[in-house]
DNA sequence: ACAGAAATTTGATCTGGATCAAATTCAGCA
DNA sequence: TGCTGAATTTGATCCAGATCAAATTTCTGT
C-alpha cells in the first residue's frame, strides 16, 4: 500500500490553489484528497452525475463538453496544467452540465467537497483564490460569448492561435503546437472541422501561418492582428 | 443632507448578498457604499472603465454590453432587483469588458472593492455568498453558451420564455411581460431584432402564445417544450 | 513494418439566420 | 390630440458556415 494522503500533499503544494496553505491545513485537505490517474479518452464524470468535489489538473489535458443525445458534442474548454473545474457546480449543489473526458494520460487530483468547504470556512485567503479562479473563468467565459457573436471564424482562429502564441507583441514566428486535435479545437471554437480547415488553409496561402500536422508557425503576427476577411 | 449610510444600512439589509451581516460588519460596508439613481438610458460604466467596486440593483434593470467601435451591440445580460455586477472583474483587477446602462429608472449600490476585500477577509459566511453568486453565474454563462451553440432561434427563444415565466410544470396559460423592448431581448438572445420578430411570429401563429405588445401568453406549455422547429 | 482506425482535407451543395430596405405601429410628450 | 422619433413588423435577398460525401493522410497497436 502506498500513503496517498503524502504523495497528495507534495502534488497539493505544487498546485497554484493550495500553495501556501499552512501544514496543518494542507494535512486536513489532503486527507480528502484522492489522485485519480486518466488515460487518454477516459471519462471522469458525465453530464447529470452528482458533483461531489473539483478536480485539479497534475499533469495532463481534460477537455469539457456537453454532448446531444445525438452523437455531436461541444467543447466547452481545453484545460491543462495548474486548472481547476467541477468547483462551481459543487457549490450550487447541482449535477454536471458537461461532461469531462482526458485528452491524454493524467493526473489529476479530485478534492472532496466537505474538504473545500471547510477550509473556505477557515482560511479567507482560500476563499481569495477560489474567488479568483471563479471570476477569472467568469471572465474567459465571457470572453468566448463576445467572440462567438461578434467575430468570424477567421478571426477567432487568430484569437486562439494568438493566444495560444502567449500573445507576444510581435517579432519574429513563432511556433505553438495545437493541444489536442483539430477537431477538437474546431468545436472549442464553435467551428466545424471543415470549416476550420479551410481557414487554416486560407491563412496559411495567404501566407500568415504555416501549418505542419499540430504544429502552426505564425509567420506574421502584425498581419494576423489586423486580418480580415 | 441627508445620511447616505444610514439609507445605505437599510437597503442593504434587502440584499441578499448582504443580509445577515452583523451590526458592525453592515456599518462598516455601508460605510463604503454609494446610493445611484439612474434614469432610464444611463450609463453606469462603458468598456474599458475601471472596475473599482461592484454594483447591486435595488430595482429597476440593467443590461450589460459590449458594443464594437461601429454601432452594432450585443447584449450579454438582462439584470433586475437583488442581481449584482461588476465583482469578477473587479476580483481580477482589470477594466470592464461590457458596459451598464440602465433599462429602467433604477436605484444601485456601488460597494468600494475595499469594503469587499475587507470583509471577505473577516466573514466566510459573506465569502460563502460571494463565491456561491460568482458560481451561479458562471453556470448561466455556460448555459448560454450551450443555448448559442446547440439550440436553433426558436429553441433559444421558447427557452427564454420558459425561463420568464418561472419553469412552471405544466397546466394553464401563463401570461408573462417582456422586460425590456424586443430589440435587447433579441441579442440577449443572440438573434437580430427581425429574426425575433420572425419567430415570435411563427409561434403565434401555431398557437403556441399570443403576443400583445410586450405581453406574451404562453398557451400551451407541454407542446412548448417539445417544441422542434 | 503494416493493417485498420482515426483524423484531416477537399469538394459540392444547402440553409438558418443575417442584412438591407421599406412600411406600420407605438409611446412619450408639447 | 396630433406630432415625432423609436420600436416593430414584413418582405426580398444574401452569405457565412453547416452538412453531406468521398478521398487522403496520419496515427496506433501488434
Amino acid at each position: 500500500m502506498t500513503m496517498p494522503a503524502i504523495k497528495a500533499e507534495a502534488f497539493l503544494a505544487n498546485v497554484a490553489l493550495f500553495r501556501e496553505l499552512a501544514p496543518p491545513e494542507m494535512a486536513r485537505i489532503a486527507a480528502h484528497t484522492r489522485q485519480l490517474r486518466a488515460e487518454r479518452g477516459d471519462t471522469l464524470f458525465h453530464r447529470g452525475d452528482a458533483a461531489t468535489g473539483m478536480y485539479v489538473i497534475v499533469y495532463g489535458r481534460v477537455k469539457l463538453a456537453f454532448s446531444s443525445p445525438r452523437g455531436d458534442e461541444k467543447v466547452v474548454d481545453i484545460l491543462g496544467p495548474g486548472q481547476s473545474f467541477g468547483d462551481a457546480v459543487m457549490f450550487l449543489e447541482r449535477d454536471h452540465m458537461v461532461g469531462a473526458q482526458a485528452l491524454e494520460d493524467s493526473l489529476l487530483l479530485f478534492v472532496a467537497r466537505s474538504a473545500v468547504f471547510e477550509e473556505l470556512e477557515r482560511d479567507p485567503n482560500f476563499a481569495r483564490r477560489i474567488i479568483g479562479g471563479l471570476a477569472k473563468r467568469l471572465h474567459h467565459r465571457v470572453i468566448d460569448l463576445e467572440s462567438i457573436s461578434m467575430h468570424s471564424g477567421a478571426e477567432r482562429v487568430i484569437g486562439y492561435l494568438l493566444n495560444e502564441a502567449g500573445d507576444p507583441a510581435s517579432g519574429g514566428p513563432i511556433e505553438i503546437t495545437l493541444p489536442t486535435t483539430k477537431g477538437v479545437i474546431a468545436s472549442r471554437l464553435n467551428l466545424t472541422q471543415e470549416h476550420f480547415s479551410r481557414i487554416l488553409h486560407e491563412l496559411s496561402s495567404s501566407g500568415l501561418i504555416a501549418v505542419q500536422g499540430r504544429s502552426i508557425t505564425l509567420r506574421d503576427l502584425d498581419r494576423l492582428k489586423t486580418y480580415t476577411d
